[in-house]
DNA sequence: CGGTATCCCCATTGATACTG
DNA sequence: CAGTATCAATGGGGATACCG
């Protein structure tokens, strides 16, 4: 058994899911990768998320200590989101899951069109 | 944009998420790992987890084809479940994001107490 | 034993409006 | 722009009962 932060864990796999298993947050941490992105430009990279759960799931991951915001003091607002170290240490796994999502895809469905990973990520990157 | 089971997915991510995403799913591979275990045993692993939703995710992951489930057609029944080749090879990458769940707690919390992925396991297997 | 089938609640999420 | 605040709705999930 884990105790951490007043909850308690079966196994060390609970736990993380605690931390990135949130219905938006692995998707987040993959979209933000080495990148500082700002808020609108999150929101537009995940469309199928509203605002409301954009911005809580980052407040989680911020708790969390893995996504950092940077606030600068203007009007109208600027607010900065990018990986801490701890948030870009679970990248390799990412891009592993990442990369065993396309593996199933093409053998359960040798026909459809090829996949890349990073290409996914690039096509929202560009302004 | 890729289309796959009459949905379509922003990114490999995101279909990765769809098939092992679900609240219970991952924990559900993780426990099963190289086992066949019975539903019952199943249950017991994952006290947290109601038989409605165990059912239910484990149906979903079988129609995804990670989870075997073999019926033995006898009085009472007996089911056992499995992974799949392509369950299996997910494996590494869990173990991964345990490892790393388990780096997470001793930064942030060096006085906890020593943990270990193989032993959390180990704590429900044996009768 | 390993499930369905029902009922039902409340937590998560969405929609909308407002603000520094 | 990047949020909060509020209210409303939906469906995920719990509890219970029953079945092959």
């Amino acid at each position: 058994m884990i105790y951490f932060k007043n909850s308690e864990y079966q196994c060390s796999m609970e736990l993380t899911l605690e931390l990135i298993g949130g219905k938006w947050k692995s998707l987040i941490l993959w979209y933000l990768g080495e990148n500082t992105l700002r808020f609108s430009e999150l929101k537009k990279a995940l469309p199928k998320v509203t605002q409301k759960m954009l911005t809580q799931q980052l407040r989680e991951l911020e708790q969390s200590g893995l996504v950092n915001r940077y606030i600068y003091t203007q009007i109208p607002p600027k607010v900065e989101y990018s990986l801490t170290p701890a948030g870009k240490s679970l990248l390799p796994i990412l891009t592993s899951l990442c990369e065993w999502g396309q593996n199933y895809v093409n053998e359960i469905e040798p026909s459809g069109q090829p996949t890349a990973c990073q290409a996914d990520k690039q096509l929202v990157s560009p302004k």
